[in-house]
DNA sequence: CTCAGTGTTCAGTG
DNA sequence: TCACTGAACACTGA
């Protein structure tokens, strides 16, 4: 599920349901790893009874704001998002926390792979992790100039560059493929070597698709049939894009990267 | 049975 | 110290 886009529709979700209720009740499970410095029946107790003011979001993290401190901050990792439901039955599988509601909504976070993490912090925004994000393309995007003196320091492939979120915050791997291909760029192409153009292009690129994805709500079936998204999948040798443009697939930046040689330079 | 995967962290290297 | 790379983490589904 979670890039920038998953995670800001999750945000809504939470937004649309739990802003201005109160929760009444909290069910945990005794998972001490998707549960980071904080032990599950402490987060429930300090959680109960506390009223939702609002949900905030940076990069892939996500936070409640509480009428009290501390506030839950979460990560979705690689399989893990966020239910809502009226009926208990409806509690989906591999659920790692369930957040009772004062009008009988639950709000569930499963997570099958486990890669995702609940903390319980006093000040999430300030503090590690989301302290040590980078920019949010959505919320502070740096301008042109700045943009490109931030890729003028760094001579990793730019591909890696996009996935570090101490640089661009939300950008996953899908998001950094598709970027590359609708900005021409090869991936494996130091971050320090783009010409100021280029640099331009690629940032209004990242602007684009973010802003695209987020307004189809990350409803992947409507993302453009020109995306490369919709051709990446699975390392076959015949993948090519809506136009034919042959797709290839190789290891960069410790990832499987999507790329079109023949557009991308 | 094997392996890849919409992610992050950390040890090791230069 | 910094930047970067690759393995580890943990588990499902193809």
């Amino acid at each position: 599920m979670p890039e920038l886009p998953e995670v800001e529709s999750a945000r809504r979700l939470v937004e649309r349901h739990l802003v201005g209720r109160c929760i009444v009740r909290v069910a945990v499970v005794d998972d001490r790893i998707v549960y980071a410095g904080v032990a599950p029946r402490r987060f429930a107790r300090v959680l109960r009874g506390r009223r939702v003011e609002a949900v905030r979001r940076r990069g892939k993290h996500l936070w409640f704001e509480l009428d009290r401190r501390p506030w839950p901050a979460f990560h979705f990792g690689m399989t893990g998002w966020f239910e809502v439901y009226r009926c208990p039955a409806d509690r989906p599988p591999f659920w790692k926390v369930e957040f009772a509601l004062d009008n009988d909504t639950r709000l569930a976070m499963p997570d099958a792979r486990r890669l995702g993490r609940i903390r319980l912090l006093a000040d999430p925004e300030h503090a590690p992790p989301i302290s040590e994000l980078g920019f949010d393309p959505l919320l502070d995007m740096p301008d042109a100039a700045a943009f490109a003196a931030g890729l003028a320091g760094r001579r990793a492939p730019i591909k890696a560059v996009l996935l570090d979120q101490g640089f661009s915050a939300g950008v996953g791997n899908w998001i950094a493929d598709e970027v590359l291909y609708q900005a021409r760029l090869a991936p494996r192409r130091r971050a320090c070597d783009l010409t100021t153009a280029e640099a331009h292009r690629l940032r209004s690129t990242i602007l684009r698709v973010i802003h695209k994805a987020v307004d189809l709500d990350a409803d992947n079936s409507r993302f453009p049939r020109a995306w490369l998204f919709h051709h990446r999948w699975g390392r076959n040798s015949d993948a090519a894009t809506a136009r034919g443009e042959k797709i290839v697939h190789a290891t960069i930046g410790g990832r499987t990267t999507a790329w079109v040689p023949a557009v991308q330079r």
